[in-house]
DNA sequence: ATTATTATCTTAGTGGCTAAGATACTTATT
DNA sequence: AATAAGTATCTTAGCCACTAAGATAATAAT
């Protein structure tokens, strides 16, 4: 029956999903990182720079974890304090983006390009099948945590 | 060009990843586990008992971690410690699919409703598509991580 | 039998986390 | 302008899971 097919599916989704956490994790260690940090520093990566307390509430962490973090990052140069010009007790942190870029990238090459390559291989057609997956699923979870996260 | 798609796919997985890196966290902690205690009992779910031993050498713990993780779950009557018949030395770490079920069958149920509809959207040809796509990324993130681990 | 190996547990020490309070700056009120 | 209230980050104490190393107990090898 169909229901097979998709409950095979959705095991391998969920093996993916599992995979990719060990990646993660292996390459944070490798890169002398937790796996949180590694998390929260792609965050920063992608934001750009943020406030300490922006990074706070985005990441459920608390100021006294994120202060933390911070100084774990400032001591291997991957990011950088500095305070708000029309704020002063607002700290921005901005990431070396050179600095973190040569950390992880040698760590991730290969996977890149492994990654590119099989992706090159699907049609526009199956491309398409793909993203519109992952957009529809990333909103499952984003919802389902949402819901969780409230009372 | 295509290679703009790809990218964009590419970001999209890494996403996907992410976001259900945040969900697990999410579930785990409203179950009242930590987001790895949450992985690792999944572990032991998917490949049935196991003894303390193999979860040490398939999570990359100590001996002496593993051993507090069961404790946790054991409280919890999550599982059970078993000597082994033909090893004494060896502990047999049964789970209780019933408790575990029942933890977080309420945390899941509205996301696996929703999942498998997602997919009951697509095609039998679109789910080949999906499934081929999983297993090949799976293999690239596997051997990603083995590599890494080695040296 | 004795020795070596294996499987798990125990213990001491480390590090990141939370909660609560301290510090420093900004905004609102009078 | 002076004081009070609010906000952003940091600091500190205490907790808990982790590692590393050694202890304990059972099995395998000579």
């Amino acid at each position: 029956m169909e229901d097979d097919i998709v409950q095979q599916v959705r095991r391998m989704s969920q093996l993916y999903a599992y995979t990719s956490i060990q990646m993660h994790e292996t390459v944070a260690r490798k890169a002398g990182l937790s796996g949180t940090d590694h998390k929260y520093l792609g965050f920063l990566m992608q934001k750009g720079q943020m406030t300490a307390g922006e990074l706070a509430s985005l990441t459920g962490l608390t100021t006294g974890a994120v202060t933390g973090m911070i100084d774990r990052f400032e001591k291997k140069k991957l990011v950088k304090r500095k305070f708000s010009e029309d704020d002063r007790r607002k700290v921005i942190i901005e990431p070396n983006t050179k600095n973190i870029m040569a950390l992880f990238e040698p760590l991730y090459k290969e996977f890149r390009t492994q990654s590119e390559a099989l992706l090159a291989g699907f049609s526009k057609k199956e491309i398409k099948v793909l993203e519109s997956y992952f957009a529809k699923a990333i909103e499952i979870m984003q919802s389902t945590t949402k819901k969780l996260e409230q009372p």
